[in-house]
DNA sequence: CGTCGAGTATACAGATCGGTTTAGTATGGA
DNA sequence: TCCATACTAAACCGATCTGTATACTCGACG
């Protein structure tokens, strides 16, 4: 990627996020990364095009921002909550308006859409990591505990987003440690 | 509200939801509602306003949808399960793409738009609503529950609309119950 | 009978949209 | 030296955007 595409991208992924990618054209965004339209239509072809890169580029830079976390983390249990540390921060540092994957989704109707796999793929991907995550622990309702989880996190996230109540993503992560706490005593409901 | 008004805002919001509200145009709005452009800003004045009035008229139908559901519920765990059935039954009809409150929120940015306090006072609503129905089974801890149960609730919307899994409000009803269930029981946590 | 509100039809305005085109500059490697 | 790549500058395209203006019809109501 040239330095002008990376200028592009990251003005692209600022101003998608900020404002919302209908609400952004392509001359703002040329403009704030200090580049010619012409630049930006030889590097990425469309502005279709550079909606997928943008959250391609934010789902990858999460997946690197989690990443060395889970290794850090010993127990199954410590590798879940790391997920919930890891996204307040990430929350606190990137998203003060949550998702940028649920909030491209409620402005892209056509399933057809390149975004729209991409979307969803990010959130499979989630959904299927803290499930892994929680196998070792309760093996016989992994699926059940994971998507648990998975709903409390989506949950956080818009909370946090929407200014709900503070503080969300700490609740999650109390209730998350409840549900593994809950979950590793054989005697539970769940 | 005029016959053509009614018209209007039923196409609006329709076109809204599905498909966002900065990708739909006054022109296509008025078409879809067989009135013309002058008509429409006859009687709702502008684009914006619109848009306000397609939020809280959404947020009027779902409490009416809701209120005799809690009303025909005896016992506190009952309401709460019955705002759940309630959301259940709510997106299976009108929700296939989540919840058009955070929809919304993704494409405005703008926290002095009216839409704002609008977005933000329905899920002050929500969360008070659940809030106040936990609050005879656990007076001490009926903030922490609701909020919990709020984000059960939010994360279960935002699994419907993007297909993250099937049945996220059933799941997310089973993980209310259990919630309930233990905040009954004395010797739990939270 | 007269008036007024609600509506249609249509043209228009100015801005902005995504995207293209033409022309030219600077750089670095074969 | 030659040539491809990366870029700037700026004009241009047709379409669409929100919003307004003009002129008219129709029915209800006093």
């Amino acid at each position: 990627m040239t330095p002008a595409a990376r200028r592009v991208l990251e003005a692209a992924g600022r101003l998608f996020y900020e404002r919302g990618i209908h609400a952004v054209g392509v001359d703002l965004i040329a403009a704030e990364a200090g580049v010619t339209k012409k630049t930006l239509y030889d590097r990425f072809g469309s502005k279709e095009q550079l909606v997928v890169e943008y959250l391609a580029d934010r789902d990858e830079r999460w997946r690197a921002f989690l990443a060395p976390r889970l290794a850090a983390s010993a127990s199954p249990q410590g590798r879940v909550l790391a997920v919930f540390d890891a996204s307040r921060d990430w929350t606190n540092a990137n998203s003060p308006r949550g998702c940028s994957m649920v909030n491209a989704h409620a402005e892209i109707d056509d399933p057809s859409h390149p975004a729209y796999a991409l979307i969803n793929g990010q959130k499979q991907w989630m959904l299927t990591l803290l499930t892994d995550l929680v196998r070792p622990l309760v093996p016989a309702t992994a699926d059940s505990l994971g998507r648990t989880l998975m709903l409390i996190h989506e949950g956080a996230l818009v909370a946090h987003g929407l200014r709900i109540f503070p503080g969300a993503l700490d609740h999650a992560r109390e209730q998350a440690a409840i549900l593994l706490a809950g979950a590793a005593d054989p005697g539970s409901a769940n």
